[in-house]
RNA sequence: GGAGAGAUGGCUGAGCGGUUGAAAGCGCCUGACUCGAAAUCAGGUAGAGGGUUUGCGCCCUCUCGUGGGUUCAAAUCCCACUCUCUCCGCCA
C-alpha cells in the first residue's frame, strides 16, 4: 500500500499516478472522506479513555483509603458504555480505511513511460541470433507430441483443459531446468535456496497484493481458506513479513522453485494450444530484499541474473519495458524478458522483473532497523528466472531439427545424464 | 484426531486484578577511559495511532498471540480461535 501520508498531503498527485494505471482516482476521495471521520473519532475515544482511565486510577486509591467509591463507579461505568460504542463505530472506519487502502495501486517510478496498455510497452533490447531454419520450424506443441514427452489429452483427463502431463526425457528436462537456474542463481549471482509451502494463507496473499483485489484469479481450498500458490513471490516475500530486520543483514537474496497455480478467469480464447497458458506450470524465482536507496540498482542485477539464463542456454530475446498501464497492481516498474519462438516468429513472455518499492513492504510490514536504530520499510523485488514451462517451449522450438528431434542445449546436458538429443527413440 | 504445557519488547525471560508499557540479562546506540580497540563504568534504547510545535520536542490513546467477555480498573480472571512444544494415535 501506499504510504497514508502520500495520500494526504498531495492527494491530486495521487489520483493523477493511478489513473495512469488506469485506476479510479474516485479511491483517493473515498480514503480522505474516511480517514477524517476516523481521526474526528479517535480524537474523541481517546479524550474518553483518558477520563476512564484517570478515574479508575483516583478509585484505586480512594479503596486504598477505605472511602466510599459507588458515585465514581457509576460515572465510569457510563464513560465506558460510550466508550464501547465509539469503539464498535471506529472499528468500522478502520475496515474501510483499511480496506481501501489495499485497493490503492502502486504509483509507477518517475522513469515509467505513459501508456495505456501492453500495446504501448517498448522494446529496449535484443539479444542473441535468430537461427536461420532451412524448414518450417514446427510448433512446440507438435515437436513435443511427435516426441510423446507431452501429452495434453491425458492431462485434460486427469484435470481440465490446460492441463498437461510431461513423459520421459520431457519430464526430466524439466526437472533439468529447474536444478540448472537455481544453481545458476544460488552459485553464481548469490542467492540463498527456499523451498517453501505451495499453500498459503489469507494474511500472506495480501501481503504480496494479491488479495483482496485478485481473489478470482487465484485457486482456494474452502474448508481451510488456504490459496494455492499462484507464485513464489508470495511465500518468499512473506518469509519476512511482520519482521524487523537489520541494516547488516541486507539485502537478502532468496531464488525459490514452486509449482504455480492460475485460474486464467479472464483469458478465455487466449494461448489455448501448447503450454504457454495453463493453469499449473513450474517456476524459478528470485526475491530481493533491499535498502530503499539502492533498490533501482537492484533491478538492473536482477534483470540481469533473468537475462543471464536465457544467455548461457543461447535462447534470443529481447526486453520490453512495461508502459504506466501494463505494470500490473503492485509494481512502480517493470521489465519483462521475451523470448523468441520460431514456430510464431514472435517474442513470448518468460519472465517479468519489478521494482514493487515500499508497496508490498507496507502490506507485509516488513521493516529494517537502520545503524543509527531508526525504521525503514525495506524495498521488495522479484523476478522470474525463469519461468519453466515456457523455457521447454522455447527450447523445443529454437533446437528442433529437421527430423523432429531436439538437441539439449549444452548447459543442460550434465543435468540430463550427459544426453545431446531427445529422439522418438530415446524420449 | 486425543491429552497436556505454552505464546510478553530486536532476542532471552520475570510479572499472574490498581503509578507495569512492563524487572533482569543479552544486543544495539551515546559518553567516559584508550593512540585505537577490547574490557570496565555511566546513560539511553518497543511499536502503532492521534494531538501540538517552524523544528528539537512535548502530550494523549492503544498494543503483552488474535478476537470477544467480566470489572470502576485486565499482560494478569473467563470464553473462543490461531500457532508452538511434549506425549498418544494415524500416516508419505
Amino acid at each position: 500500500m501506499l504510504d497514508p501520508n502520500l495520500i494526504r498531503e498531495k492527494p491530486d498527485f495521487v489520483k493523477e499516478q493511478i489513473q495512469k494505471k488506469n485506476a479510479d482516482p474516485s479511491l483517493i476521495d473515498r480514503f480522505l472522506e474516511v480517514d477524517v471521520k476516523r481521526k474526528e473519532l479517535v480524537k474523541e475515544t481517546d479524550m474518553l479513555r483518558h477520563e476512564r482511565k484517570t478515574l479508575s486510577q483516583e478509585i484505586g486509591k480512594l479503596l486504598a483509603q477505605k472511602k466510599d467509591v459507588s458515585e465514581l463507579k457509576a460515572r465510569v461505568k457510563e464513560i465506558a458504555s460510550k466508550i464501547k460504542e465509539n469503539e464498535k463505530m471506529l472499528s468500522r472506519f478502520e475496515e474501510e480505511y483499511r480496506d481501501i487502502l489495499l485497493r490503492i495501486p502502486n504509483i509507477p517510478d518517475p522513469s515509467v513511460h505513459y501508456g495505456k496498455d501492453e500495446s504501448e510497452n517498448i522494446v529496449v533490447k535484443r539479444w542473441g541470433d535468430v537461427r536461420d531454419f532451412d524448414f518450417e520450424p514446427k510448433p512446440h506443441w507438435e515437436i513435443a507430441e511427435n516426441l510423446d514427452i507431452i501429452d495434453f489429452k491425458r492431462g485434460a483427463k486427469i484435470s481440465g483443459a490446460r492441463f498437461y502431463v510431461l513423459k520421459g526425457l520431457g519430464a526430466k528436462l524439466e526437472r533439468a531446468l529447474i536444478s540448472f537456474m537455481i544453481d545458476l542463481h544460488v552459485a553464481k549471482h548469490g542467492y540463498r535456496e527456499i523451498f517453501p509451502p505451495f499453500l498459503i494463507n489469507r494474511a500472506s496473499m495480501i501481503g504480496t497484493g494479491q488479495l483482496p483485489k485478485f481473489e478470482e484469479d487465484m485457486y482456494h481450498t474452502d474448508k481451510d481458506d488456504l490459496f494455492l500458490d499462484p507464485t513464489a513471490e508470495v511465500p518468499v516475500t512473506n518469509l519476512h513479513r511482520d519482521e524487523i530486520l537489520s541494516e547488516d543483514d541486507l539485502p537478502i537474496k532468496y531464488v525459490a522453485y514452486t509449482a504455480c497455480f492460475r485460474r486464467e478467469a479472464g483469458a478465455a480464447g487466449r494461448d489455448t494450444r501448447g503450454i504457454i497458458r495453463v493453469h499449473q506450470f513450474n517456476k524459478v524465482e528470485m526475491v530481493r530484499f533491499v535498502k530503499p536507496e539502492e533498490s533501482m540498482k537492484h533491478l538492473e542485477e536482477l534483470l540481469d541474473n533473468a537475462e543471464d539464463v536465457l544467455r548461457i542456454l543461447n535462447l534470443p530475446y529481447q526486453l520490453k519495458k512495461m508502459c504506466t498501464g501494463d505494470l500490473g497492481f503492485t509494481a512502480a516498474i517493470k521489465f519483462d524478458p521475451e523470448v523468441y519462438m520460431p514456430s510464431q516468429d514472435k517474442y513470448v513472455e518468460i519472465s517479468s522483473c519489478s521494482n514493487f518499492k515500499d508497496f508490498q513492504a507496507r502490506r507485509a510490514n516488513i521493516r529494517y532497523r537502520a545503524k543509527d536504530g531508526s525504521l525503514h520499510y525495506v524495498h521488495t523485488l522479484n523476478g522470474s528466472g525463469l519461468a519453466v514451462g515456457r523455457t521447454m517451449a522455447a527450447i523445443l522450438e529454437n533446437y528442433q531439427e529437421k527430423d523432429g528431434s531436439v538437441v539439449i542445449p549444452e548447459p543442460l546436458r550434465e543435468y540430463m545424464g550427459g544426453l545431446e538429443r531427445i529422439t522418438k527413440e530415446n524420449a
